[in-house]
DNA sequence: TTTGGAATAT
DNA sequence: CATATTCCAA
């Protein structure tokens, strides 16, 4: 459910459809071959002699995906003259001869696999690999039409959360294999498709890549397993996690081809293909940033994340994720602003509840015990000035005195969802000071309820579905502590029974930061008097400091 | 068995 | 620190 398998844009059953040049100067051998690729769904074209295979490639090079060339010593020198001649074309030879080297010669020629014959549905099931492989690694370089589709086909299933679990293993399988594929590639320079490295398929893969299968796995690009070298790999991470962040930065995306060899430069694939296929959650995001801070660190992130195959990583809450977060957050309401529900809400791939349970706690965290308090400090004259209580989209929820989970019976009362903000314009989303980026995106939904006010007096405006309009004494309790805050001196003690304080921190917050905002809801729209009385507190002194009293009560 | 949430680990 | 992971109760 979390997965919206919108998407799965260009070739949604890949690799159904693939389309096979068969060369094979064997009719039995190629009717057999045929009937067993498309058993599977490919689409076979046979020849039996290589210049027609290679005039009908020539002429239409989209047409054909991969191509399965027969060598045998009497053919050889026309089956090589095709893979000459099809360099675009990732072809695989086989034979049942079994001579390394034809084999070798086959590779040297470009073929991107050797299978012997005879071909079982496990060897030629698995051919599409090579045009995955293929189309990310042509790179650059224009890739033959046909591999086009294949590469958005493939960029997209790996983007995108995937649902059905029908799909699951096949595009863990892709995943994988591509990764592999890419980081054998790599050493090689990019221009030459000599020597792609076949990834023998079917057998490495197996059984690894699904061990730890949630779907979060795959969103993370984290899967398996743990190799022989923990440690080192480890080390690799952080290093690969530097050099990426340079490589990026330095924007220079050639440099990381060339500079390692070894170990290193496994990293240093990762780095690179990591841009395309990891599904990493930020991607999306951080796309739209235009902000260079979060860009880098998004990216950074993805290095980290994808050339970590084999960690989880860990979820970067840029503030564009923590707006949706936070937009999710509102959006449910208290009541319903559960991980499960926020995750969902969110729809962000490759989130998982945990990440998003985890962050609603610091989330809750922060606005229950740091917020507030650092506010009330700062701000303490503030106390006795107008309040202005607002109610963001979703009510800005005093909870209950001592507030304690269990005071109120009914369902969890959290403090305050205020809001949420944009993001921390300092550097923390929660900083103190100014505004904490979890309240901003509330702000801007404030005005929606500009209107509200005025009934609003005597209890809090509750938007239709908040889920405490049923909880009256809460509204009082929340009302009069604010007023009470409005008049000068007795509100301290009152505050000690309103656990509200950090709501009415909040607000006194908000309302300082943000003067011009609409608001408040929920409490009787501060009179002119009481707006004078703040600007005064504000520096515009031509108002007389007391004044507010007057529009107490 | 799964989920939310606090506690604790990294 | 910010997140992840663990633990536990519902």
């Amino acid at each position: 459910m979390v997965c919206t398998t919108n998407d799965l844009s260009a070739w949604k059953d890949f690799p159904k459809g693939l389309r096979v040049l068969l060369l094979d100067e064997d009719s039995s051998s190629a009717a057999d071959i045929k009937s067993k690729l498309e058993a599977m769904d490919y689409i076979v074209y046979t020849f039996h002699n290589e210049n027609e295979a290679l005039s009908a490639f020539s002429n239409e090079p989209g047409s054909f995906h991969v191509a399965i060339v027969e060598v045998s010593t009497s053919n050889s020198n026309r089956s090589f003259k095709f893979l000459e001649n099809s360099k675009d074309l990732p072809t695989i030879m086989t034979s049942s001869i079994d001579c390394l080297n034809t084999m070798m010669k086959c590779i040297a020629l470009g073929a991107v696999e050797f299978l012997r014959k005879p071909l079982s549905e496990d060897k030629l099931r698995n051919i599409w690999q090579h045009v995955v492989h293929k189309a990310f690694n042509a790179g650059g370089v224009d890739q033959s039409k046909s591999l086009k589709p294949v590469k958005d086909s493939v960029v997209s299933m790996l983007e995108l959360k995937v649902g059905p679990e029908e799909n699951e293993n096949e595009n863990l399988e892709k995943t994988e294999n591509m990764s592999e594929a890419q980081e054998s590639n790599e050493q090689q320079s990019p221009a030459s498709d000599k020597y792609p490295a076949p990834s023998t398929p079917q057998l490495k893969q197996g059984g690894r890549l699904l061990d730890d299968g949630d779907c979060q796995d795959h969103i993370n690009c984290s899967i398996e397993k743990e190799s022989v070298e923990q440690e080192e790999e480890s080390k690799s991470v952080e290093t690969t996690c530097a050099m990426s962040e340079e490589t990026l930065q330095a924007g220079d995306p050639q440099s990381f081809t060339e500079p390692v060899i070894k170990e290193e430069d496994d990293s240093t694939d990762g780095v690179k293909s990591e841009n395309n296929m990891c599904p990493n959650p930020q991607n999306k995001d951080s796309l739209n940033h235009s902000n260079g801070r979060a860009e880098k660190a998004s990216s950074l992130h993805n290095s980290c994340g994808t050339r970590a195959n084999r960690k989880k990583m860990k979820v970067d809450w840029t503030p564009e994720l923590h707006r949706k977060f936070v937009q999710a957050v509102e959006k449910l309401g208290v009541d319903q602003a559960i991980p499960s529900r926020i995750l969902e809400a969110m729809k962000v791939e490759g989130l998982t509840r945990h990440n998003v349970a985890s962050h609603l706690q610091k989330y809750r965290m922060h606005r229950r015990h740091i917020l507030p308090k650092e506010d009330n400090r700062r701000w303490p004259q503030l106390r006795d000035q107008v309040q202005r209580s607002y109610y963001p989209h979703k009510p800005i929820m005093a909870y209950p005195p001592y507030h304690s989970n269990h005071a109120l019976p009914p369902g969890p009362v959290y403090p305050v969802w205020g809001a949420a903000g944009s993001h921390a314009a300092g550097g923390h989303m929660w900083g103190p000071p100014g505004y904490s980026p979890w309240t901003q995106t509330e702000s801007c939904h404030w005005r929606p309820y500009q209107g509200m006010h005025a009934e609003a007096w005597g209890c809090p405006v509750m938007p239709p579905h908040s889920p405490y309009s049923s909880i009256p004494q809460y509204a009082s309790g929340f009302q009069s502590a604010s007023l009470v805050n409005n008049s000068c001196g007795v509100q301290q003690k009152l505050f000690d029974l309103q656990p509200d304080e950090e709501v009415i921190d909040k607000v006194v917050k908000e309302a300082i930061n943000k003067p011009w905002l609409p608001l408040p809801l929920g409490l009787k729209p501060p009179s002119a008097d009481s707006v004078l009385a703040e600007l005064s507190r504000q520096g515009v002194s031509s108002i007389p400091p007391c004044i507010n009293g007057s529009n107490f009560f």
